[in-house]
RNA sequence: GGGCACGUAGAUCAGCGGAAGAUCGCUGCUUUCGCAAAGCAGAGGUCGGGGGUUCAAAUCCCCCCGUGUCCA
């Protein structure tokens, strides 16, 4: 990067010097003399028993000293995104504060909620989990305290030397830090396809914030301006509170009283691990991720099952729940949605825990059996079936250990180890923004207007070509709802031709037609919306949002939408559950839907400054993940269902007509899906479906109120069938083997009986038969079958010292057959007639000869 | 999203290329005034589904489905 990206009127102002640190070599500005930047590891931490600050902070009391700064210098306070990056699809948790305004905002794509704003963004990070507890630094979840400001060229707010400036002045303005002290340091951030120089703040060891500028797009080797530049800066709320108090970690800065209390019972490692994670779990449940065994859940199921580990191995220990609970208390003073819904969450917690319990009594026995099996062949537990078990049956191997009578040693690095096993496996896939291959579009065409948000019941109207590019058209305003927020695309027609799929990238809405256009730019054109398809998706779009209202009130908040789909035919809803639903909750979900439907509420849509519908709703409006715009379009039901939805709505429940829930499955561990549909569709569903039992009613010739017996009654008859079936073979073999046994006659003295036959029947019956001939022991069973134009020899005995196998090799050679067996039962197949019998003949003889000695 | 493990009698599981098993539960008989218990006898299986390899597949291979688990 150009060292003159980082030459700043405001660091010649105050009459700050460039140096280059001896250690690591980088550049950096400061006031003080000083060789090194000020951050770890280029020199030790200098703050522990001598704080920076001129005074003490909580965590509280930091975060609104930092807020109520840049508050004072024109920025806009928001509150707190959720801690769930439900509106990205490359990332589970919102990891920086910038995450809540990637990739819209960035891009230029929408505006910000505010410019320049300041937040205390909560964010996650799992990849150090080792740490935390043992560095005295490290969380899983901490907040980072920001400014934003995003320059456009019609609008620029500030970039790096305002920031510099800002930031200089938070630390030695009232938090009094020495302005000597402080080092800047010359970085390059790089991220996203987008890079910039950066500063990193370094104060005493300790590396207190982050100062990006994104400045530029990666294309290739070259570097491209970015239109739209970003200030991303990052303080660590929980490092200015360390540094503030200068204790020896950071957890007992932190986390004060609770984390005393904790150390009356757990060592400090596991005190400061058990508040941490019982902080992010809080967190995580209360943004709606419900433990699973994949993508956002896992993580969250992680930190719950760790802590729990640590819990279980103390007798004093308090429950999760009552840790979690302590925790929310003290969380919920800053941010008070962390503290409502306890119920629903211990009910979350409970279930993940018996869901523990029971993996860890399975796991138990299969490791004692597993155990039996190897020390029974000599052979013992390994440290590799350590590694195996809690990759597969996850169980940590302390508890594996206390399960076995000769334990091997844990290795050192088990979890290092763990990671091994999982090397190589094929990384998930990139990011891609889902864009479909719409032609570009001249910066000259204004944004399609779009009628469908307000007026989602006009279906004719008049408009002009604004560009035609193959068989896609932009008008200057459409009605037309292209795909989007799992919304299908309307169809119908531009003048005369069909339009067959719509679709919308930025500001413009594309209309496909089924061939060429034929219009062109500035022609006037009729647009058609059929209307059938329309009302359809209206009423399943509503409907969705109705569902997913009931579905909160019965299953409680920790329900959150996971996704959607709205056809005409179909639609579905998934939902964040722990477990599958019950047919009651599924029969009060369906009540209370059609309940709402039939109170006929009003389904209001508007627009909303997105910072007052989220003061007024909270960050539930975000079922469908987060939607740009400053403006959010609100899809409200007063007094049950709220949601920032673009979609088409009915304007009352009562146009839905009545929703019928098709089918309920769990499609995967936390997710429940439910496949429903509404107004005519519903209708239609509940015809095919009234037929669909008539017929088989009819053909049943019963009632249709008796169908279920009836049909047990016909399943009896199945299985009766069967039965007799089976035992008819078995009388007929049976008969077979008598009359054989009789013509074979009673063998002399002691000797075994030798019974060969041919007879028709297939492989499987030539064995039954073999068994009940030598079923009284001592006899030897020689019989010889065609089916298929193939000959079967087969060999049973049970006669001591004459081998089936022997008994049919003597026969093989005549007949090529191939086959094999044991001393007991040995089959062989090979060429029909004639070699069959001669085979059948060498394998008899052999069988008395056998019998002989 | 990927890796691994698992899916066999009503339940818990064994078997891991050659004639489907154990324990508990169930039914009947013996014993008892009755129950429990014990003994004896018996019923109960498309070995998750579908393809393939093989003379032969619960067993090996592939693809699905389901469950668990670890990792992103």
């Amino acid at each position: 990067m150009d060292p003159a990206e980082y030459d700043l009127p405001v660091f010649h102002r105050g009459g700050f010097r460039r140096r280059t640190c001896v250690v690591c070599g980088s550049g950096f500005w400061t006031l003080g003399e000083h060789d090194r930047c000020q951050e770890a590891p280029c020199r030790e931490y200098g703050f522990v028993g001598h704080p920076i600050f001129a005074r003490p902070y909580d965590v509280r009391g930091m975060r609104s000293e930092f807020l109520g700064f840049f508050e004072a210098r024109g920025h806009t306070r928001l509150r707190r995104y959720p801690t769930v990056a439900r509106w990205r699809n490359d990332v589970f948790f919102t990891q920086a504060s910038i995450y809540d305004f990637q990739p819209w905002v960035t891009s230029g794509a929408i505006p910000p909620p505010a410019n320049p704003l300041a937040i205390s963004q909560p964010v996650l990070r799992f990849n150090d989990l080792e740490e935390i507890g043992r560095s005295g630094r490290h969380f899983s979840l901490f907040e980072m305290m920001a400014h934003h400001a995003f320059n456009r060229p019609d609008h620029p707010v500030y970039f790096k030397d305002r920031t510099v400036e800002l930031c200089h002045e938070l630390l030695t303005g009232p938090l009094g830090t020495d302005p000597l002290g402080i080092t800047y340091k010359e970085e390059v951030w790089e991220g996203g396809g987008n890079l910039g120089p950066s500063l990193s703040v370094g104060v005493a060891g300790l590396e207190l914030a982050t100062l990006v500028f994104m400045e530029y797009v990666r294309d290739g080797a070259d570097l491209r301006p970015m239109p739209l530049t970003v200030v991303d800066t990052g303080y660590g709320l929980e490092r200015f509170v360390w540094a503030s108090q200068g204790t020896k970690t950071a957890y007992e800065a932190v986390f004060g009283a609770e984390y005393d209390e904790l150390r009356r019972t757990f060592p400090p490692r596991e005190a400061a691990l058990l508040i941490d994670h019982a902080r992010a779990l809080n967190f995580l449940l209360t943004d709606g991720v419900v433990p699973s065994n994949s993508k956002e859940g896992y993580f969250a199921r992680l930190v719950l099952r760790r802590s729990l580990r640590i819990l279980d191995q103390t007798p004093e220990a308090p429950t999760l729940v009552a840790l979690l609970d302590r925790a929310a208390r003290e969380i919920a003073l800053d941010f008070p949605e962390v503290g409502e819904h306890r119920d629903d969450l211990h009910r979350t917690v409970e279930a993940e825990i018996e869901r523990y319990r029971e993996a860890i009594a399975r796991a138990r026995q299969t490791i004692r059996r597993t155990e039996d099996r190897l020390r029974s062949t000599g052979g013992s537990v390994t440290s590799e079936d350590l590694l195996a078990w809690y990759d597969s049956l996850g169980v940590p191997p302390e508890v594996a250990v206390e399960e076995l009578a000769a334990p091997p040693a844990i290795p050192e690095d088990f979890y290092a180890r763990v990671a091994a096993r999982h090397e190589g496996e094929t990384p998930t896939t990139e990011y891609t923004e889902t864009t479909a291959p719409l032609p570009e579009v001249p910066a000259s065409v204004p944004a399609t207007e779009v009628g469908y948000y307000l007026d989602p019941y006009t279906v004719s109207f008049e408009a002009r070509v604004a560009h035609a590019d193959g068989p896609y058209v932009v008008l200057d305003r459409t009605y037309f709802y292209p795909t989007g927020g799992g919304q299908v695309t309307d169809t119908g027609h531009l003048g005369d031709l069909a339009v067959v799929e719509v679709s919308r990238r930025g500001p413009h809405v594309f209309h496909r037609l089924e061939r060429e256009s034929p219009f062109r730019a500035g022609d006037k054109v009729r647009g058609r919306i059929d209307p059938v398809r329309r009302t359809q998706l209206m009423q399943h779009h509503t409907a969705t949002h109705l569902l997913n209202g009931a579905l909160r009130e019965v299953l409680g908040p920790h329900a959150w939408q996971a996704g959607a789909y709205k056809a005409p035919e179909a639609a579905r809803i998934d939902v964040t559950h722990y477990r599958p639903l019950s047919k009651e909750e599924l029969r009060r979900v369906d009540r209370r839907v059609n309940e709402i439907v039939r109170e006929d509420r009003p389904v209001k849509s508007y627009f909303e400054a997105r910072t007052e519908a989220e003061r007024r709703f909270g960050f539930t409006l975000y079922q469908g993940g987060a939607v740009p715009g400053k403006e959010l379009r609100i899809v409200e039901v007063p007094g049950f269902d709220v949601e920032a939805c673009g979609g088409t709505h009915c304007t009352h429940t009562s146009e839905v007509g009545a929703v019928s829930i098709l089918d309920v499955e769990r499609i995967q561990d936390g997710i429940v899906r439910l496949t429903f549909a509404s107004g005519e569709r519903a209708l239609d569903l509940r015809e095919e479906h009234e037929e669909i039992l008539q017929e088989a009613a009819r053909r049943l010739g019963v009632p249709v109120a008796h169908l279920p017996s009836g049909i047990e009654r016909l399943l009896a008859e199945v299985e009766e069938g069967r039965r007799t079936r089976k035992e008819r073979r078995r009388e007929d073999l049976q008969g077979t083997a008598a009359r054989l046994r009789a013509e074979a006659g009673a063998p002399a003295d002691r000797r075994p009986l030798v019974i060969a036959a041919e007879v028709d029947l297939d492989r499987r019956e030539l064995m039954e038969l073999s068994r009940l001939l030598t079923r009284d022991g001592n006899a030897v069973a020689v019989l010889a079958a065609e089916r298929e134009g193939r000959g079967t020899l087969f060999v049973g005995s049970t006669a001591p010292g004459v081998s089936a196998l022997s008994v049919l090799e003597a026969g093989t050679p005549a007949f090529a057959g191939k086959g094999g067996g044991n001393p007991s039962a040995a089959t062989a197949v090979g060429e029909p007639g004639e070699p069959l019998r001669t085979a059948w003949r060498a394998a008899r003889d052999a069988a008395n000869r056998a019998t002989d000695d």
